[in-house]
DNA sequence: GTTTCGATTCAAACCGGTTTAGTAAATCCG
DNA sequence: CGGATTTACTAAACCGGTTTGAATCGAAAC
């Protein structure tokens, strides 16, 4: 074991020939010390290569130089989910440049708050992130309590003094409801998430809205869980209503009920026309090639950790604005058959 | 805000009567503390409401309480990968137990030694996971130089004085190709993952070992990335060559694999069979569901902390066992066509 | 020639735990 | 009963940084 006991400040200091509080100054940039000494300091450390420790350095300042990520999902539902891997990709973007670092939580729904408290209470953690927003989140009121700075992913139903990166699922789904009305589709249904979780409910109420906006009758909507077996139960409920299309509200599922449109002899597009939402890395593979709405959660990783730091750092938190997102029309989606009845269901 | 400013060690002694050490022995279950004295400072310290700050405990002790992961995957690889988020899972399941934390770090692939140094470097983990592991793997003598304990998915090819979770994928693989040739299939091909992942190179090595203990001609094997766009590339190119089966090392090109021979007009299961790896929550929903390998990564996160701490405690750790992955037979593998040329291409 | 001032620098305190050395009282033992 | 242990506890040092208050110095001001 390579253990060459890695120097510390006082090393250094005693390498420049000054004093702890001297280094401590010269490295953090502190006005008070003369530009050679500065130059002596750094040469040394430099020499010696000598990095902070982290441990002592978040003792002495009390912070933790790390934010926090408590994902209460289950496990299936998380891999398939691909929002995860790439939010997080774009949260260490941000984080390693400005040397702090990530601790991930994984716990059971039921322990979500003791997840929170821990992070809180041990001191882990300056910040986190609040993700997969419910309608009425206990868990704001929780960090509120708890002193802990948070940036959510979207924006809170209820009262909320943190900041939020601006997601916006409704245009999204807008987008999708009009292309499918453009297309001549009239009975249109939705697939929905969970509707406690707040991204759910904005979706399917969109979904509503937009059928409204089209001028349509408003359409079946049915609740999944956003899982692959979930969504196979709901497309089989759904198509014995007689629509010529449906808008899901995740990728998962809309593959999934391709599989069962097959299976019940039903053509896509040319008897139905399907959506997803997503646009995972598998939708322009699957048969046919899925029509879904892009996001980017890379973005909002990188944007809600600078807001999240920002934070921490003391500094007023604007609402962060992103780009809305896109429909990516693929082979999933066509006119409705000729023959389809008109009249409201 | 809340800001109760947490008690300290200190307030429990003062509130107990005796000194910061006594406290701190009493808390740690040591010996040389009376038994009503050790009541009195427990309730104290309850009714306080105190919790040891890590911080402050990291520093004296020279620990982090946390471990690291390195994830050098593209975000994009990662998405569609249920295998992390699993794995994670299993892994929290230990540490929250055992009061650690999981340190992230998703880093492009060509930072991914800065990403080691920099986690040991900054001290702000006791130990890593060692996944991915490649062939004539870097990070071996990388994490050894610096002194950073480990525990590696699958035992490296190469010496390596860390212990391992034994994930083998090869019975999978055997399982397999055995299934295929029972069938009947005498033309079977591999899509195999990048031959520099160990994984790869196992999964291809297994399969053309298979072949051979079947008594079956050598079949064509493809080198792909693990991605959807990858396993459909990879398809057409191997369907090209006459077979009658293909054996995917993952579940995500089989399933984009499934939509190259729909295009193609090539019926699956009754021309061409298909199985695929990892058994995704999406395999049993596809058309026709994916025969496939189940593998379990949440069991092999637990195992891999646990012994990740046993080993950073100081303990022996031996290679940890786990069972064999099982293949799940479903309606993608059937025997092949009659008509078929048995001659070897 | 003092006085005053700003620029440097240092010594010491501090963050909140753990751990060691040392002390006083209780217990053991012959 | 007196010395040797043992037990229960305290005070202080330590981990490696940051931060405060005071000391030192040369130069400018009076």
């Amino acid at each position: 074991m390579t253990r060459a006991d890695r120097p510390t400040i006082r090393d250094v200091a005693r390498a420049a020939g000054v004093s702890k509080g001297t280094v401590s100054f010269a490295l953090n940039g502190r006005p008070g010390v003369s530009e050679d000494t500065r130059e002596r300091i750094l040469t040394a450390a430099l020499e010696l290569g000598w990095t902070p420790s982290t441990k002592a350095r978040a003792l002495s300042v009390s912070r933790s130089f790390a934010v926090g990520l408590v994902l209460a999902r289950e496990p299936e539902l998380l891999g398939a989910d691909p929002f995860f891997p790439a939010f997080i990709a774009g949260v260490e973007r941000t984080l390693s440049d400005r040397g702090q670092a990530l601790v991930l939580q994984v716990v059971p729904e039921s322990e979500e708050e003791a997840g929170y408290r821990r992070l809180a209470g041990t001191g882990r953690v300056d910040g986190v992130f609040l993700l997969d927003l419910r309608v009425d989140d206990p868990r704001i009121a929780l960090l509120e309590e708890l002193g802990l700075p948070a940036v959510s992913i979207a924006r809170p139903d209820g009262p909320s003094e943190f900041p939020a990166v601006l997601v916006d699922d409704r245009p999204g789904i807008a987008a999708a409801v009009r292309h499918l009305a453009e297309l001549g589709h009239r009975h249109i249904a939705h697939i929905a998430g969970p509707a406690h979780f707040l991204h759910g409910s904005r979706r399917r109420r969109a979904f509503e809205e937009a059928l409204a906006e089209a001028g349509l009758p408003a359409g079946p909507v049915v609740e999944a869980d956003f899982s692959a077996a979930g969504g196979a139960a709901a497309t089989r409920e759904v198509l014995a209503t007689g629509v010529t299309a449906i808008v899901y509200s995740n990728d998962l599922m809309a593959i999934a009920g391709l599989s069962v449109a097959v299976e019940l002899g039903v053509a896509v597009p040319a008897e139905l026309s399907v959506t997803g939402f997503d646009n995972t890395d598998l939708a322009a593979y699957v048969t046919p090639p899925l029509t879904s709405v892009r996001t980017d959660p890379y973005l909002w990783g990188r944007k809600a950790s600078e807001a999240l730091l920002d934070l921490i750092d003391g500094r007023t938190v604007d609402d962060v604005p992103v780009p809305a997102a896109q429909l990516v029309i693929r082979a999933s989606t066509a006119p409705p058959p000729p023959g389809v009845r008109t009249e409201t269901p």
